[in-house]
DNA sequence: TCTCAAAGGATCAGTTGTAGACCTTTAGGC
DNA sequence: GCCTAAAGGTCTACAACTGATCCTTTGAGA
């Protein structure tokens, strides 16, 4: 009997490959978001290892593919360090060209639900300076900030906003989505036009965070993403 | 110089654990999930290492272990197999006695973030008759169940709502909380009457579904999260 | 009643990943 | 101008995991 094929429909892997698979994959997510912002030095190798929970050696597997393909560079000595490169580089071009309809529709839902609810919580719970100054400094790196670096500082400042909701499950999914949002932006070009409009919605939002009005912090974002939602599906027919 | 420490604060583990204890987690999560209902038996051994991903050697592990908890029997022979407890065991009297309420809050949140999504998106596709069936069939396993057996029926049930959004992604993060705000219910007593209740609940969002009413189907299943929600809260003062 | 296919059970060589010690480079401080 | 601490770079013994093969059990059907 080879066994009832629905049982096993919704059975995902334990794992996504091999290890240094999966690090490569982590790590890049990390730049992308802007964790480890362009330009700056990451932790030591010993540090990271323990961090993300896997051996010296094969963290620095990954960096080597990761130096190579030009995402990062090391400097020995003391005082020297992985840097973030401050440009990432384009990523190669993709296996498959056109994309899935049925994918991008269900990234955008996902990042359509958790997002504007990030947004809602942070207003709602009327974060202390200390704690704005985080989002206002991702917001103000932003400002002027040419195209090709745009990417990473934006996901940081919306993480940022994530993390205001002190939901940190919630922060983990918005994360989750806006890499997956990312690969997406990565097969279509960007326009300087759509930046400024961007930035003047950060804008917004940060204002209505500023007056704790979680109505408003929920429009403004539900409008954010639905521009580039427009400009995705735009890009798929 | 011991690196930017707020750099690494966001820096998850690329794997949790080694594979066998990831893969009992993944089996644990699949049973309490009831997404391998109890009484039902598991597809082979063979087939579910393949789409676990993951030797027979470490999965036939992982079983032992569960079998040995009581969790699942396995039998030789042809038309043999591992069969899936009637009852799951209760669990181990839980390590951290008394509960990090910012953790209880944290999943909680979450929860009503995505639950209530997942059921409006339902309502809004206006599902076809045969998708439904999956629901109501889980629907009516659930009535006149013991209460011992009725948690892994009950998230199936849950999960299945989640299905009907059409948006895989998220019922992965359905799947998720519910599997964490299962093991936060563990901990306290369940009570027949909640049942009861619970299952009038679940009518009523058959029912909005049917009618197409997002609005109603969000409703009812914020208003059936609270409850549980706050039977969670009072266990934890 | 015999056969056999489909399931779990056991074993082992080979590969992947880890931990830890050690080497090399380099800038700042005495 | 030398010393040293902190970083990346290298090597090796050990542990974990895989995958492949074979064994054993067992019920259905010829």
């Amino acid at each position: 009997m080879a066994s009832d094929s629905r049982l096993l429909a919704d059975v995902a892997p334990v794992r996504s490959g091999n290890v240094f698979e999966e690090t490569m994959e982590h790590l890049l997510r990390l730049l992308r978001l802007g964790q480890f912002p362009p330009g700056t030095r990451m932790p030591p190798e010993r540090e990271l290892a323990e961090a993300l929970g896997v051996s010296r050696t094969t963290l620095r597997e990954a960096l080597a593919e990761l130096q190579q393909a030009g995402y990062v560079q090391a400097r020995r000595g003391r005082y020297g360090g992985t840097y973030v490169a401050p440009v990432l580089p384009a990523p190669q071009a993709p296996e498959v060209p056109t994309l899935d309809a049925a994918e991008v529709e269900d990234v955008l839902t996902l990042r359509a639900v958790v997002e504007p609810a990030a947004a809602r919580l942070a207003a709602e719970r009327l974060p202390r300076a200390k704690q704005l100054a985080r989002v206002q400094e991702a917001h103000e790196q932003l400002v002027g900030v040419p195209v090709e670096a745009y990417r990473p500082l934006d996901s940081r400042f919306h993480l940022e906003v994530a993390r205001l909701s002190g939901t940190p499950s919630l922060v983990a999914v918005v994360a989750d989505v806006r890499n997956q949002v990312n690969r997406l932006l990565d097969r279509i070009p960007l326009l300087p036009p759509n930046l400024d409009h961007s930035t003047q919605q950060h804008a917004a939002l940060l204002e209505a965070l500023e007056q704790g009005d979680p109505v408003a912090a929920e429009a403004v974002i539900t409008d954010h993403l639905q521009g580039t939602a427009a400009l995705l599906r735009g890009f798929l027919t």
